[in-house]
DNA sequence: ACCGAACACTAAACGGGAATCACTTGAGCG
DNA sequence: CGCTCAAGTGATTCCCGTTTAGTGTTCGGT
């Protein structure tokens, strides 16, 4: 019984990665899944094994498992801030800039699917309300880069209907409409979505704004 | 030995459920639980608690979790497809028709919440393509009715923007935003949401539609 | 009256998810 | 060398949907 019949230790773990380097392997292997195969798809295992180390490893840099794709969400909607923050600082005619503003906001939620509807469309049942909240203030900010546009709309007289607060709800509320839609229901045969993202531009800044 | 000491049968198994009684019992369970706590709230196992009866005794009557929920979200698509056969027939003005077609489906995805994201916000990763099929055939049969007021509109030359097709898709979409993120967002600080329909209402349609 | 098939139901188990536990390994350092 | 401690591990827990192998009841045929 002394013979204590240590299991062969398989073969060898995986060393150390020194410092930060571990965290980030972890975080490019739970994106290249999470792009792929979603929510339901990135599994913690999956992600182990795509990494050469064991499920419990990945506890040692995340909380939990919405903390790694949380942080892979953060940066992609980070890069839409700094897409608002840029258009932000133009001179030029407000309604342009938000319509610019839009069209960007669409075409990024149908580059990045995933994590827009991470961010967007799961809220409810997949995640609590304050494992979000970061990711959620994130979205704030640039929501309010956009809001800001449409107050100078408002300032000059401009807004045909509702209040600026409304008619930034709505118009933000209508892209998302567009393009969660196109997300989600992939086998609808949709028009052609350039089409799209232009006749709701057109539609909403027509009747939303004065000429 | 005699004695066969049978198990005191617990708390006797619940009696035979004749004819298709059980199936409402479950559906009827079901769409409590779902309705209360959701797609991941709505488990096998609390839906066969609450019917009094094993888990595996649902099923008997579904092939699978999803066929339950999936049943229970027919029935209200179906409510919803009988308001739009209502306005369908009403003789009134096409553009009217179609605000208020819009607005009754606004109204529907706030009142029946849970229902709405599974079938229209859900799609993706939660349930396969084939399984939605005979619900998206029900949501599709709404959409045609609509589709053939927007059709009226585009005939009658009103139509200032796009095709018949992508107005309809756009302004169907963007409906469909402004109610989905108030489901799915609800801590985020909305503007009257009676207000929100009117706005989008009036901009979307004085936008697309020439008076 | 009896047999056996059909039925409605059950407990137990399986495989796979997230997360936790108690433990081991090894690098750096006095 | 012996110590600490971060980084890693396998085993385990709990819950999920689903499957398997039954158990008790009912009911038509003979």
């Amino acid at each position: 019984m002394t013979t204590v019949l240590k299991k062969p230790q398989r073969s060898a773990r995986k060393p150390k990665g020194d410092g930060h380097m571990r965290r980030g392997e972890i975080l490019e292997a739970a994106q290249r899944i999470f792009l792929a195969e979603g929510y339901q798809g990135a599994t913690i295992r999956k992600i182990a094994d795509e990494v050469g180390v064991s499920s419990t490893a990945l506890y040692m840099h995340f909380k939990d498992k919405d903390e790694i794709l949380l942080e892979i969400s953060d940066g992609a909607i980070t890069r839409l801030l700094e897409i608002n923050s840029e258009l932000s600082g133009r001179p030029i005619d407000p309604v342009v800039r938000v319509r610019m503003m839009l069209d960007a906001y669409m075409g990024f939620a149908l580059e990045n699917p995933n994590a827009y509807q991470l961010v967007f469309c799961a809220h409810t049942g997949l995640m609590t309300e304050e494992k979000t909240e970061a990711t959620s203030e994130l979205g704030d900010r640039c929501f309010q880069k956009f809001i800001d546009v449409v107050n100078e709309i408002a300032a000059s007289g401009r807004l045909r209907t509702g209040s600026a607060e409304s008619a930034a709800q709505v118009l933000w509320a209508s892209c998302h409409g567009l393009v969660s839609l196109i997300i989600t229901k992939p086998k609808f045969t949709w028009a052609d979505s350039t089409e799209l993202r232009q006749v709701l531009l057109d539609g909403m800044l027509h009747g939303l704004v004065a000429d």
